[in-house]
DNA sequence: ACGTCCGGGACTCCCCGTTAGT
DNA sequence: ACTAACGGGGAGTCCCGGACGT
């Protein structure tokens, strides 16, 4: 019988929501560790024990989407492409991620709003693609190639999601990784 | 008639050269501005008027290569295709940096070795990206496009930079940036 | 004219009662700092300026003692014996220090319900000891006499001033010194 | 049939090793407890509940000590000086400790380099000399004889303590504090 | 005896503001 | 314009302890 303990349980979580709440009431530098974890009934040493640091909450899920990427990349056919691994990786973020719009978007403007954050999400991207270059090399690509190849996949994706956020309504998101590869094999031909 | 005044001169010079030596010394993360500023001869506070936090003074001459960028963009001949004018900056600004492999070198190695450096590093080269994709759609080149070719640009660069950097001796930086967008091209037409 | 200024003067002054007083009403570990701060009209950053850590606020004058020592020693005639000097030096902390019994008083009673302040107690009348012996072999003394010179001093001091503290009202701390002396004369000669 | 439960036994001694080596290799302040008790393959929460604070885990063995001192004054002839007595006590200890220079050498090492080691150690030997007074005193030495005969015993210990760890390899312990119990003797005639 | 979760305070550091002096 | 002196304020790390469960 799990959580008959003193606790409420999902301390994690409470401290996610609480901070999305404050950021987007008060904007993310105006608020606080303390207040986060006022709000969320911790301390403020609870917050720390659960996220690195203030910005991390905003960018805790990222395991997933390595996995994600690391998974597809080997479940590949033997027979394709680094870039079409690369794709196929890159677009299955992008299906998972693309559900969920206006959410990302919030997220997005705090983000884009704070130059320390977007300190942060480069590193994750970064993190996302040596993921992809490792799993391209474990499938016997060279490593220049494999580089490249994560590279050139981390840069669709980055195109289309800025689009996809902040364009106007449209196409997913997948769609769009798909026509930036399109666009980037046509440029790169010329 | 120079310096007659009462302060030693060229504070930010020598702030620079306590960080780097300090780096060197205890590593990065165990040196306090208080020690720079102190071995620099200055107090604290006048870190902190040089430079906007104690990252940045690894990175301080970054606008000479965004420039240097934005006229080799715009100087490349109107025919040019938008992949090419991208190859042609980011060579230029191999040329620039291939001069100092030895004080890059070590420059990485205190980078690679903390993640808060990693990303100012890398929104540092987000904002070069940012600076070619702007100077290709000044040259006409459509938004998608010219971002496309920007991150391909700052692709062929990352993983060029990251082998002259960490592999063996040999054949300078610009040499290895062509190779990359050779590759990019091979890939990507697979 | 100094004190134009926007500050209340005597930052580390007002910070030295605060600390004194609730010590007094609330027990030294139930103050925080924060307390001694917020009393002080300032905050918990500016304590720690001033002071190295909670406890040093209750040592903070100790610089004097060590001046008077390392002047006493080293003001006595050429033809003084080691103990004789090492017992004028601390006779002559023991002259300043005995004008203020009742503070002196007040502030034992909260040191030695406190193994943490007693340590820094301690290492406070060993830094005294340190300078006392250092004193001494400035005079020539040889290394391992103007050791236990000074130990004994600190003895004999220790002694004396325990009794002089938690004992009645009585003699001067100077003249329990001085007792002390005798005695220790007296044991070490048996 | 000990030693059937879940845990690998000798937790303490465990952390002890491993305390010790975490702070020879990255020094004591670059040690936290995590790192100790993760090295033990323990919780920081265990680690608190063998060893009151960070410090301790260098100081644990000294009950021995004390009871080694009480016991020898207690076991004096009757006809002893105090400060024979003390002498005899303190030598005791000195025969004790002095089996192990090597290891008291690199821990003194750390403490030396760490005023809240120094701390520790100066409040553990005044634990010592309060036990020896206390000795002398059941012996029916007055109190102000007692007190100092203790702090004399304490001296002779700590200056030839000091002498045989960071002096050259020479003679034992035993004898350098029978030395500087002579010493004491003279100095404190003259 | 140990693990888990959390509270809470001490302390360090980064970064910034104001004032005044040269 | 550049510097020093003094202080504010929040982030972040660490030590240490309490309550509960096994």
């Amino acid at each position: 019988m799990p959580n008959m303990g003193r606790w409420v349980p999902d301390a994690r979580g409470r401290l996610e929501r609480a901070a999305l709440e404050l950021y987007a009431e008060h904007g993310y530098e105006r608020t606080t560790v303390a207040e986060i974890a006022a709000r969320a009934g911790l301390t403020e040493r609870t917050f720390f024990r659960h996220f690195a640091d203030k910005r991390e909450v905003l960018f805790g899920g990222a395991e997933p989407l390595r996995d994600l990427i690391v998974r597809t990349a080997a479940e590949a056919p033997a027979s394709a492409a680094p870039i079409t691994v690369a794709a196929a990786a890159v677009e299955a973020v992008g299906v998972v991620l693309g559900e969920r719009r206006t959410a990302a978007r919030q997220r997005q403007a705090v983000i884009d709003a704070h130059p320390e954050l977007r300190e942060r999400e480069l590193i994750k991207l970064a993190a996302l693609g040596d993921a992809l270059a490792g799993a391209l090399r474990d499938r016997g690509v060279p490593d220049l190639a494999a580089a490249l190849a994560a590279e050139a996949g981390l840069a669709a994706f980055k195109v289309a999601a800025d689009r996809w956020i902040h364009g106007p309504d449209g196409e997913p998101l997948a769609a769009g990784i798909r026509e930036a590869f399109a666009e980037l094999k046509t440029i790169t031909a010329g």
